[in-house]
DNA sequence: CAAATCGTTCATCCTCGACTGAACTACCCG
DNA sequence: CGGGTAGTTCAGTCGAGGATGAACGATTTG
């Protein structure tokens, strides 16, 4: 009757195990290369190249060729967005081991979703930006006044200088743990890597979780009045 | 190695083209029977039972009985939300036919999403309350400041009432044609509950697309100064 | 009660796609 | 230039799950 979207092809995409961990892995935000896909995925390199040449054709991923290796990374972060509300509505699997339930806990509190910030700490900066009036909510995205352009500067972040790419500028990102929106977009972006400059959060082995450095405790209570647990 | 959500099992629910038609048509709202749904999704009444089954397991929908038909529904409006999260990333099939573009524009116009109004009329209402104060943006969900609650009340939709129900108050849906959010959860469902009642919109046959009446249009126009095309 | 409608169960068939290993290509490095 | 590494292609195997119709159960209607 009326021409509606595709689902089905993407959901297929998404309907395999090792393509779904992929994806997963690849919110984290960096590219991977094919061998460590494979890894994650748990399948053969030859598996892997399928896979991954599928989730390319779906235009779910982009590829990037450095040297022999072949460099995956999610496409856009409407993608990750849509990778966020599935997970949003998936079954949350038992939390069986200890280790288990304290990488949760950590990916829980911060982490990166794409490219920016995600987790607790991620909607309590946001939250905190958006009290402070250094950032404007509404709207499903955000706007910058002047007051917010100077503090952003002062980190680090250009703002009229991020303003300028091509992607969207400062959008809403909803978080899966929080279920509240927090600052994504290409200043979502700017923002965590200046956080990763200063070395105020740094990734912890194995996965999207990050941990807040006591430099970043210190700098986020100054500047935010941020007390995290 | 952490405890990631299973994207894959809701994947291979949505990757199946019967299910994901199926599901498509309940983003329309309302309660859909079991003979119906086998018909949307082109298969035989058992396969239908099996397919409502999979996805009642998944919980992406629920099921009522009422005599011996069986309703199914979209079981809430995260699970809407994710959707047309999908629906922003899937290709969009070439448009055919004259008739199937026609169908296109009124479904980008104004359609249902879930229970609440979406399309340009969703976002256009939104918009509106919002700028009138009749409505506070930010933070993935809406407040109703005073004036909006008579405004509201004047439409037919007793916000304290509304708020005492259990399910999200005033969240924000993502557009999926539109990029936009609008009005959603319980009080977005009362708006557009309001505006049936009313005849400012009816369905269209077929599908979850909907009219503006003239009546519509004009209360529109004199109430929210919105113009539509 | 009989007939018709709506859905479910079951047994069976069959297709699609995921997986692997082996052979092959491309690239980096000593 | 050769050895090692990263990725790709290909052929072949295999299993999960989707499709179907026939028989059955439940419920409304005549």
């Amino acid at each position: 009757m009326t021409s509606d979207p595709d689902i089905a092809s993407v959901g297929s995409l998404l309907g395999d195990g090792a393509r779904a961990q992929m994806l997963l892995a690849l919110l984290g935000g960096d590219a991977l290369s094919a061998g460590r896909l494979a890894e994650i995925g748990g399948v053969s390199p030859s598996g892997a190249t399928a896979h991954i040449r599928r989730l390319r054709d779906g235009g779910l991923v982009t590829c990037e060729r450095s040297g022999r290796r072949l460099l995956v990374r999610l496409a856009n972060d409407e993608t990750a967005a849509a990778l966020e509300a599935l997970a949003r509505i998936a079954p949350r699997p038992p939390v069986r081991t200890l280790r288990q339930s304290a990488a949760d806990d950590a990916l829980r509190r911060a982490r990166t979703c794409y490219d920016h910030l995600a987790g607790e700490l991620g909607v309590a900066v946001t939250d905190a930006l958006v009290e402070r009036k250094l950032l404007r909510a509404g709207d499903g995205a955000f706007d910058v006044p002047a007051a917010g352009v100077s503090w952003f500067g002062q980190l680090g972040v250009d703002v009229e200088q991020v303003r300028e790419r091509r992607r969207a500028f400062a959008r809403e990102c909803v978080d899966w743990t929080e279920r509240r929106p927090h600052l994504a977009g290409a200043l979502g972006a700017g923002l965590a890597d200046a956080f990763v400059a200063r070395r105020f959060v740094e990734r912890l082995p194995g996965g999207r979780a990050l941990a807040v450095t006591s430099a970043g405790r210190r700098w986020l209570r100054r500047e935010l009045a941020l007390d995290l647990a």
